[in-house]
DNA sequence: ATAAACTTTCAATAATTTCTGAAAGTTTAA
DNA sequence: TTAAACTTTCAGAAATTATTGAAAGTTTAT
């Protein structure tokens, strides 16, 4: 396999596996070609590399932009914006966990607590309904803090033990 | 808030949960209300519940049970079929990370694996497509290792020790 | 101030995904 | 067997989501 074709593999790859887990193609293709790209790359970059228009790319560099892991990169002399990401898979990693978490996982839990706090009325279905939202609610809140906690330590003595300890 | 409205709160929000991790509404709304159900429902009171088709209510629950979270119960003396789902949410974690590392996670890291393996001629771009890619493949196997052996462990004991050492 | 260079916005369109409903298929009871 | 009770399948319709492209907006240089 020579660089154009695991270039393209790789991007094509990324924009799959965003969209199963419910993240626009578009998005997660340019994630990915700024991912593996030595340099910043304009909006005509992206839109040559990636054949999408520049609506397209306009609207989802703003989204990345969001997200916390690409930025502008201003080039002196250029009159043109340049787009760079996140380098570090681990700081990546952070952004990503810490905005999902913020936007989907924080609302619901807080939709599980509502649920799980209304009124016992003692019928056997109230009770069932409070009981299985609470068990959610909690493993739902488990599971964010560990992820926020595991993810956001800079590496290396927190993730190392806990992998030694784990494996 | 009554039972009937914390009720449909709940389906709708798993709902759009589901939505935004690339889960079919449907899917998730037929889970999320055998998950609060005190007895096995047939297809007929999931669509008259739900609002929706036969059809769709007999593919969804298909891929329910594929996913291994929902199953097939028979009652003696009733021709039709009721279905159930995992009622314990650490199970149900376990079934669905297993299923989502073995059908999209665990092919990609095969992926990410082969594109860092390609021959290094030398030039700066072909460096970094082995660089990143190799990075992210290893955050994603050492990811997925954790999220297995946490969510394997029959609970409470690294589960709990995990915790009281990352908090 | 003007105009060139560039970016954003958004209505229209295209692509994709989901859903319906009825026909075909299957199982069970008599 | 036959027929009633039930489930699955799948072509077409509906709904949703993504994409385009051009007009409007913004910035910079002169």
């Amino acid at each position: 396999m020579q660089y154009q074709e695991a270039k393209e593999k790789f991007i094509s790859t990324w924009g799959s596996l965003g969209t199963l887990w419910g993240i626009n193609k578009a998005m997660a293709q340019i994630q990915a070609l700024l991912f593996i790209s030595t340099e910043p790359l304009s909006m005509e970059d992206i839109m040559e590399e990636l054949k999408i228009s520049r609506g397209n790319t306009s609207t989802n560099l703003r989204q990345l932009i969001d997200w916390g892991i690409v930025s502008k990169k201003l080039i002196t002399g250029e009159r043109k914006e340049y787009f760079t990401t996140e380098k570090d898979v681990q700081e990546l990693a952070r952004h990503i966990a810490k905005e999902r978490s913020r936007r989907e996982i924080q609302p619901v839990i807080k939709v599980l607590n509502e649920i799980s706090s209304i009124k016992d009325d003692n019928t056997t279905k109230t009770k069932e309904l409070i009981k299985q939202t609470k068990a959610l609610h909690d493993l739902a809140e488990t599971a964010d803090t560990m992820l926020h906690k595991i993810v956001n330590q800079e590496q290396n003595w927190i993730t190392k033990s806990l992998l030694k300890l784990i494996k």
